[in-house]
DNA sequence: GCCCAGGCCATTT
DNA sequence: AAATGGCATGGG
């Protein structure tokens, strides 16, 4: 059985496949259908126009995780108004900031450091398969993400053997933190944004980065504004082109106070524009020789 | 062999 | 506060 959502202007697989969640897989045969898991419950989703067609999940619950009540052109309309910017939003359209579990997303975001997208998925996917509770959807078997708990009972060396590296440590003791109740992820939710990310840094292998990401992606803190390697590039080469010397508490307080109440997804849409159209690392002639030159 | 990847951490200035 | 080096693994 099939249901339907709104979804207008919502680019499905743009969104699944701008970096910020790390499951969802191309259905083999099936152009523009995606399988994954909403949680623990199965779904497969594809878009026909401004629908969505869903097979699993309740449609609100579909909406909610994909958040289509955000207002995108409204969210657009608060981003500052110079050539990277206008650019990266154009590139981007349609993408929107997704409302991931918390541990999911925190524990993914554990794993990226120092990896490339592609591995963060096959990490993600190995622990999956060793440890994800099995959920059988169209004849072929899901597996949900472990829990806190679950990972809790694991042993350093069999999540390395799921590639994590140095990774395996940090996990382990992220997930030993909140199986304890050291730290509490309702209390994150509850607390304002900086306090909130002062709560996830006090977890192993969360620094700013990471907490930002959680914050962003799972805890729906908009203005969330993770600094990767990416976006420092975009800050140092674009918004600082003729600075020396830019520090990083500068380049933070730059960006907190540049790109708005909806930093995060300005930070999202530069990402990707970055990511998608830099080569070697650096930018396109044109994006340097057009960007702003900020104070 | 080299280089880099959605960083974090301990140590030293 | 800011710079430095170590850390595992995989791919170009």
């Amino acid at each position: 059985m099939t249901a339907e959502v709104e979804a207008p202007g919502f680019d499905l697989a743009l969104t699944l496949d701008s970096g910020q969640v790390f499951h969802w897989e191309p259905d083999p045969g099936r152009p523009g259908r995606f399988v994954g898991l909403i949680g623990a419950t199965p779904c497969a989703v594809e878009r026909h126009g401004d629908r969505l067609a869903i097979d699993g999940p309740p449609p609100a619950e579909v909406a909610t995780y994909f958040a289509l009540d955000h207002p995108l052109d409204a969210i657009v309309a608060t981003f500052p108004r110079d050539p990277a910017m206008e650019a990266a939003t154009a590139f981007a359209r349609g993408m929107r900031i997704i409302r991931q579990p918390r541990w999911e997303c925190l524990a993914t975001f554990i794993t990226s450091a120092l990896k490339q997208v592609p591995h963060i998925r096959a990490m993600s996917r190995a622990i999956r398969e060793r440890w994800g509770r099995p959920v059988p959807f169209g004849g072929e078997v899901l597996r949900a993400y472990p829990s806190p708990e679950t990972l809790a009972g694991a042993t350093e060396a069999e999540l390395r053997a799921c590639g994590l590296g140095f990774r395996a440590r940090h996990l382990l003791g992220a997930a030993r933190a909140l199986a304890s109740g050291q730290v509490d992820l309702a209390a994150v939710a509850e607390a304002p944004d900086d306090a909130a990310r002062e709560l996830l840094c006090r977890l192993p292998g969360v620094g700013v980065k990471v907490a930002n990401c959680a914050l962003l992606f799972g805890f729906g803190r908009l203005a969330a504004f993770p600094i990767d390697t990416w976006i420092e590039r975009v800050l140092r080469e674009i918004y600082f082109k003729k600075k020396r010397r830019v520090t990083p508490a500068r380049l933070r307080e730059f960006a907190a106070g540049y790109f708005g109440p909806y930093g995060g997804y300005a930070q999202q849409y530069l990402f990707h524009h970055a990511r998608s159209t830099w080569r070697r690392g650096q930018p396109p002639r044109a994006a340097v020789d057009s960007g702003p030159d900020p104070r």
